[in-house]
DNA sequence: GCAGAACATCGATGAATGTCAATATTCGAG
DNA sequence: CTCGAATATTGACATTCATCGATGTTCTGC
């Protein structure tokens, strides 16, 4: 596959004001949806609190598959959602793929939202 | 059509404590989701920001048509999602049809994100 | 090296979604 | 009442997306 293409959430926020300030421009609009809409699904919302939820907020998909009631291979599909998005980072060791929350990369989508 | 039935931002938001901090239920996580989706969009996010920024944040249609390139149907279709989803209301002087935001309905939102 | 476990990828499928053109509705002016 | 302007609704279409089963890949233990 080639590098990594897509979308740090931290990058889409850092630059901009929040929405209610200004007009967001088509490329601003582009990039929020984008993270927003990585986050726009109730399976991956609770993959995201379950992680956030354990130890060192980090979790192995192993973890996750049960709770969820979905096949462990959308399980999978989600968390590389997550991934590009740039929401959670995923480091293996060994058999086992630990996904782990980026430190404010949720804070960096709300600020976006919050009003003045 | 029948009664409201869908979603306000604010109850979805006002009951929970923010989804890094406990899993989320199955419902709740549907319930967030669905406002998330609401502003997934780039077309709405510019919607809401044009409105966000007008006087009194309220907007017309007819001031909201020109700036997206998008046809008025299709504008039309996105106010309807984002009032159902209770970030906006409309209401008709004459022949205009002007949308306000509702204020707190992004900040609950965001509340809910931010990874405190 | 081999078997099994953990996870990822592929291909398919049904549902949801964004957009448009055409039409309907509602309202003010005359 | 009629006409035109502003907005909403309908129906259709192409695209995206969530999910699954089957299969591939990578690691560990023996």
């Amino acid at each position: 596959m080639s590098t990594m293409t897509l979308l740090p959430v931290i990058d889409a926020a850092a630059c901009c004001a929040p929405l209610t300030r200004d007009p967001l421009t088509q490329a601003q609009a582009d990039d929020l949806a984008r993270s927003l809409k990585a986050i726009a699904d109730p399976a991956r919302l609770r993959l995201i609190s379950i992680i956030a939820a354990s130890e060192g907020q980090e979790a192995c998909v192993c973890d996750l598959t049960e709770p969820l009631n979905i096949g462990q291979p959308t399980v999978s599909h989600h968390l590389k959602v997550l991934t590009e998005a740039g929401f959670v980072t995923r480091s293996k060791r060994g058999t086992w793929a630990y996904f782990k929350l980026v430190p404010g990369a949720l804070d960096s989508v709300a600020r976006l939202l919050v009003t003045a």
